[in-house]
RNA sequence: GUGGGUAUAGCUCAGUCGGUUAGAGCGCCAGUUUGUGGCACUGGAGGUCGUCGGUUCGAUCCCGAUUAUCCACCCCA
């Protein structure tokens, strides 16, 4: 079959047969969400492209590489949306949302676009699910939000994730930090790998994170960024820590976690996981105090994470998680010759209009073939209408999982009353 | 952006040391007598062997390019 052309790189379909399990996972996220006290937010897919310069950062890859940048017709620049955050903030200010009272808490469920190069666990349109916290500065909104996410984690059956945490400081302390690296690194230089050597200008805390080997062995002693926090960021830090382990949350401190948004300050946390392979976060955030103030609104602290759908699903589907399946078809009305042919079709349209999920034949197939189909879309009954039945007023509902079948009246609000009671 | 693997039926894959009509399993459709699915058996439909070019008497197979896809780096969800 030529086919004029196929779905753009990095994109996907969610086919027929599958939408249960999105259906499934947004459905726990919502719910999830609502225990939280999150309401959800929605907002459009493309954005001025200024506001993730200035929301995202614009040294970050994200916005340098990776944006769906256009000029639309107006001559305005418009970028599709590369990540949710800054979208929330912008629509927050403009909606002035914070005057309602603080905090605000709010979850989004939205499609990203970034231009990558596709890899397992990674698309050019993928969908996340976020949630942000805004107007306070205490460990405790840190702690609700991570323990969010665990909770969705783990009534997805998802067991196979692990929560690191880590703080890169303030715009106090980090100087600092960023300081004690370089000089360390700069004693180090020569057994860094070339990529790191950039790192060190761009980001020397990205060095920590490295796989190559020379780099491993000069990070191992590094100087650590829990050990140059200022005393604020410091007791934001054990406050969080003593939360979690109250609320009897997992976590392991990981300095060598960073994140590549401009936006984060203090906390930083990502769930991972090692059985979907290299892009193995599946939930990742942080807070970040000083972006609603860089977006042109109040001070205001705040934090948040994004967690991938299709990871979510990878990761599910990895370790063997059971998404149940709704139900489909509850009776399917085989007929034979054309007079129950037509009353069939009065008859399923009527049952579906009084709530029953009927189907017939619309392929024009003999009695066997009509059973056959029933049994493949999964149907529950099966009732067989043909001049017999039609004389005699009455039909067998035929329950397709036993094979015994039970005579009913003919009509509507028999058979649905018969249906519904099962 | 860099590197490696792959590309044959709707799906998962064989195969041709280059040679006539390219196969299997699953799925789909039909039949195995007259009004009943799942099991079994039989048959059928379905492929320009990713695309373009080169080598050759001859290419699905060899070579080159291109596109797509998968995986890793980078980065992130």
């Amino acid at each position: 079959m030529a086919l004029l052309t196929g779905a753009p790189r990095g994109t996907k379909d969610v086919i027929p047969a599958q939408v249960y399990k999105w259906q499934y996972l947004e459905d726990t996220l919502r719910r999830c969400a609502r225990d939280f006290g999150f309401t959800e937010i929605r907002f459009p897919t493309f954005e001025h492209t200024e506001l993730f310069l200035r929301g995202v950062g614009d040294t970050t890859d994200v916005v340098q590489k990776e944006m769906y940048t256009f000029q639309d017709k107006g001559g305005r620049s418009i970028t599709l949306r590369p990540e949710g955050t800054a979208s929330v903030v912008r629509s927050v200010l403009e909606n002035s949302l914070y005057a309602a009272g603080l905090p605000l808490k709010v979850w989004y469920m939205a499609p990203n676009y970034r231009y990558e190069k596709p890899q397992a666990g990674r698309l050019r349109e993928h969908h996340q699910f976020g949630v942000e916290s805004l107007g306070s500065a205490s460990a405790t909104a840190d702690a609700e939000v991570i323990g969010l996410a665990d909770t969705f984690l783990s009534r997805l059956g998802i067991q196979t994730v692990a929560l690191r945490i880590n703080s890169i400081g303030c715009p106090k302390c980090r100087p600092g930090y960023h300081e004690a690296l370089r000089a360390y690194f700069n004693t180090h230089e020569e057994k860094l790998c070339p990529t790191c050597h950039e790192r060190l200008e761009r980001n020397p805390l990205r060095v920590l994170d490295c796989k190559d080997e020379g780099c491993r062995g000069v990070a191992k002693d590094a100087p650590h960024t829990t050990d140059h926090l200022c005393t604020e960021c410091a007791e934001h830090f054990e406050k969080l820590k003593s939360c979690l382990s109250a609320m009897g949350i997992v976590y392991t401190v990981d300095t060598r976690i960073v994140r590549g948004l401009d936006y984060y300050t203090k906390t930083v946390f990502e769930f991972v996981t090692d059985c979907i392979g290299a892009q193995g976060t599946v939930c990742g955030g942080g807070r970040y105090d000083g972006l609603v103030e860089a977006l042109g609104g109040p001070s205001t602290p705040g934090l948040g994470f994004g967690s991938g759908l299709e990871r979510l699903l990878m990761v599910m589907e990895a370790s063997g998680v059971e998404i149940p399946k709704p139900d489909g078809c509850a009776l399917f009305v085989a007929a034979i010759g054309e007079r129950a042919q037509s009353e069939a079709t009065l008859l399923v349209h009527k049952l579906r209009r009084a709530g029953v999920a009927a189907e017939q034949d619309t392929m024009g197939r003999s009695l066997k073939a009509q059973m056959k189909y029933a049994d493949r879309i999964g149907a529950r009954y099966c009732a067989v209408l043909g001049d017999d039945e039609l004389d005699a007023g009455e039909v067998k509902i035929k329950d397709m999982t036993t094979g015994t079948a039970e005579p009913c009246a003919l009509s509507v609000e028999a058979i649905a009353s018969y249906i519904k009671q099962k």
